[in-house]
Order: structure tokens, then C-alpha cells, then sequence
DNA sequence: TGCAGTTTTCTACGCTTCGTAGAACTCTAA
DNA sequence: TTAGAGTTCTACGAAGCGTAGAAAACTGCA
């Protein structure tokens, strides 16, 4: 149970960057303005309805990715972890999928840049 | 387009672990063993449909993640890469899926065990 | 206190993916 | 040349996701 759609990715996206919690009003808003940057000049962006957004919340909430403040009347969401926690630990769930995780770690390292190598090394080494 | 569904997974199982290209006979009499092995006692295999699997192989195909041999009858199929380059693969897609790499790795790093610790110290050391 | 506007929930539809397999077509060996 | 094995085509049902209307719940104001 790891996969996002595009529209729950983009709206995990919106919660990692902002560090507040957001209503879903705020996040449609948000929505029309970044799809409109992404789609180029005469492509203003497309407004979902309130309803869509907040279909979209309720899903993350159920997987546990998104938090809500219930207390307030517009609802306040926010991720329940931050991007990078999510993803080491999404990549602690593929690795973990392979029997062989030394092998595994073995073909990433032998792709990995030269400055994420610098990086795994000084991680490693103060540890 | 990473995802696989169970039984496609399955199958990439038994071909990952086989050496030899298999035909989807072969891979259908694996799938009713390994799944009857799974079940415990009493819980005999159950038989899917050859044309099943052979669906799923063509999936499998498509995905980019099974190769078929068509030039003999019973056409043989096997895994484009093994489990751990594609795992790795996998591992490289996501950690690619965040913006700040530097941090996922700090997480991911941060709740490896011990031995991975070693593990990657040793393959970091000499590159 | 009761209404009007806002917010949330419920329900639903269309599309895609996946498990599953029948029906029909294509080979190959005899 | 034909029977049997193998493959492709087609399809259905379930689940996930984008999408949103309709209805219910709530809030502030008159």
C-alpha cells in the first residue's frame, strides 16, 4: 500500500512544502496555481472543486499519510511525516521486498552519483 | 510504472529465482506448489489457468520486465534483470522522487541495521 | 433563535489495472 | 491433414483513483 495517484501525489507535494497545516480550500487554490505554472503560458490552471480535494484528503487520512485537525471548522490537514521520512522509508519497503538485500544494496551503490556516495559515506561514518 | 499486482509478483518470484527460462506451463505447476507450501497443511494448490498465466506473462512483457523467446513452440520466458538490479532500480525511482536526496538518504541511513551499515561502508570504500 | 453560507460527508460514475479464464486461432508432430 | 498443445483475443469483476453532485452538518449573523 505505497502507490499515489498523481492528484494524492500533488497534494502530498503542497503538504511537505508548506509546514503548516492547510485547509482544502487553500490547497485547490494552490492546485490551479502550480498546474497553471506547469502547463505553460495560455494554460491558466484548472480548478477542482472543494469536494475533490477533500475526497483526495480523506484517502491520504485513511493511509495514514495525512493528519486532521478536526477541532477547527475547516478542517486542517497536514502530512504526517515529512518527505524524507517517507521516502527512506518507502525505500526501506522495496529493499525489504528482496530476499538478497545485500546484493540489492550492492547494484544501488554501484548507481549511485558520486556526491550521494560522498554523502552515504560521511553519513556512515560518525555512526 | 512500478507497481506489480500479487500474482505478477509471483511470477517474477519463481522466474527471478529460476536461472533457466521457463515456459508458462512450468510457471503455472511453481504457482500451484509454492502457493499450496504458503497455505500450510491441507491446503492443496490451487491450479490457475494456463491462459491466466500466460496473461499475466504478456503483462509482464509489456512492462518491460519479462522477456519472451518466441522462436521455440512452447515460448520461454525469463526476467530482463535480475531482482537485485531491478530492486535496486526501484530504490533509485524513488529516492529520484523527492527533491531533497540528501535527506532521504540521511533518513534511510539512519534506520539501517548494522550489518547493512557494514555492508555499505564496505562497498563505499572502494569506489 | 433561525436562516444563509460554508464545510464536510455520502454516493457515484468513468477509467485503468489486475486476477481470472473462456473462445478462438495457430502451430507442430505424426 | 488433423488432433492436441500452445497462444492470442476478448472480457468480466474487483479495486484504486480522479472527479464531483447532493445531502447533511455546522457556524455566524440578523
Amino acid at each position: 500500500m505505497a502507490s499515489l495517484g498523481e492528484l494524492e501525489r500533488a497534494v502530498m507535494d503542497l503538504l511537505w512544502a508548506g509546514q503548516e497545516a492547510a485547509t482544502a480550500n487553500t490547497l485547490r487554490d494552490q492546485l490551479a496555481r502550480s498546474s497553471a505554472a506547469q502547463g505553460g503560458p495560455g494554460h491558466e490552471g484548472k480548478e477542482l472543486a472543494v469536494t475533490t480535494v477533500l475526497t483526495v484528503l480523506s484517502r491520504l487520512e485513511k493511509k495514514g499519510l495525512v493528519e486532521r485537525e478536526r477541532g477547527t471548522r475547516p478542517h486542517r490537514y497536514q502530512a504526517v511525516s515529512s518527505r524524507a521520512d517517507h521516502t527512506a522509508e518507502l525505500m526501506h519497503e522495496v529493499l525489504g521486498s528482496a530476499p538478497d538485500r545485500e546484493a540489492v544494496l550492492a547494484r544501488f551503490i554501484g548507481s549511485v552519483s558520486e556526491g550521494e556516495a560522498a554523502t552515504l559515506r560521511k553519513l556512515l561514518g560518525h555512526l
